[in-house]
DNA sequence: CATATATGTCAATAAGGCTGACGTATTTTT
DNA sequence: AAAAATACGTCAGCCTTATTGACATATATG
């Protein structure tokens, strides 16, 4: 068990404002976890990992990538995208191809397999969210999206409050 | 870019729930990705990793809690809480002493030091929450919680909608 | 006494990150 | 044309966090 709400005014708002923020933390925390369970656990069964997913993801909300691109949406090395990139177009879910523009690009896009699984994916988590959001409502919608976003850092938070996908 | 609306009442329909759940898988990477990205440097110059937050946070929010009870909330072997935790002690961030009614369990605790690193840790995110908080307003605090909680899976769901901090 | 529980530990394996270094093709700049 | 910067790939090695299986020990409970 934990500590009870202290007596005095001050003690009392900060006692709230701590509870308030360690509330979020915590529902921040299982709400990922869960929310990451499900796809997971499909990704395991073909041998791929979250990783994978968020390759698949990103090059079906930005058709054509580039690799330097995904590189920035998703900061992390290109040593550690190679392994799993290769993988996936080594089994034929994405295909890469060089840019007529600028031959030093290639261009990433999901194959018919790719797209499967993608949608697949998607599907799983987007049954969770519509529950969700229905269960919710509306009104509880907003507040979701609002308090999110301001999570969000500020360079990446204008790919919510602004227009469309993903375009870095 | 992307696909445009298509046309079509059913059409139309079927695009805006597909890009309305789009928005919340990716507000949900994006907000977790910034949410951790703080306390994961703050542990990296001390040694220590995510899995290190983890058990300081779930212990400082459970005093005396055993490490079966940790086990449960963190649902990992305790092979790997093993080594973690054993780290915890021995660099003197967790006290670990035999329970008084049932001397098989080891009860957990923070040091002065653990609590110290806690404080840092939550602080940093709590003020990320509170700013956005604060950004946001009231009313969309509340819608916040609400679709989080509706996310999160129903064993754990308790845990928000109903009383007090974890205690399994 | 037998069995179940709580914990710890040894060993092997895997995913998914990281850094550093080097190579090569292509484009841009000087 | 030569030099520099960019885009990409790859080799090699390291770390953290997780997994499984097997086994040991202390304690509690039937």
């Amino acid at each position: 068990m934990n500590t009870p709400p202290p007596a005095g005014d001050e003690a009392l708002e900060r006692y709230l404002s701590d509870e308030e923020t360690r509330q979020a933390l915590e529902l921040l925390f299982f709400a990922y976890r869960d929310f990451t369970g499900e796809p997971d656990a499909i990704l395991a069964s073909d041998g791929f990992g979250r990783a994978h997913h968020r390759v698949i993801y990103f090059v079906k909300r930005n058709p054509s990538i580039t690799v330097n691109r995904l590189l920035g949406i998703l900061k992390i090395t290109k040593q550690s995208l190679s392994r799993v990139l290769g993988q996936l177009v080594e089994e034929n879910y994405i295909n890469q191809e060089t840019d007529h523009d600028d031959r030093r690009r290639r261009t990433l896009t999901l194959t018919e397999r790719g797209e499967a699984l993608e949608a697949k994916l998607t599907e799983c988590q987007g049954a969770r969210i519509r529950r969700a959001y229905r269960a919710a409502g509306a009104d509880a919608v907003r507040g979701f999206k609002a308090v999110l976003a301001e999570i969000i850092n500020e360079d990446d938070r204008g790919r919510f409050t602004g227009g469309g996908p993903h375009t870095a």
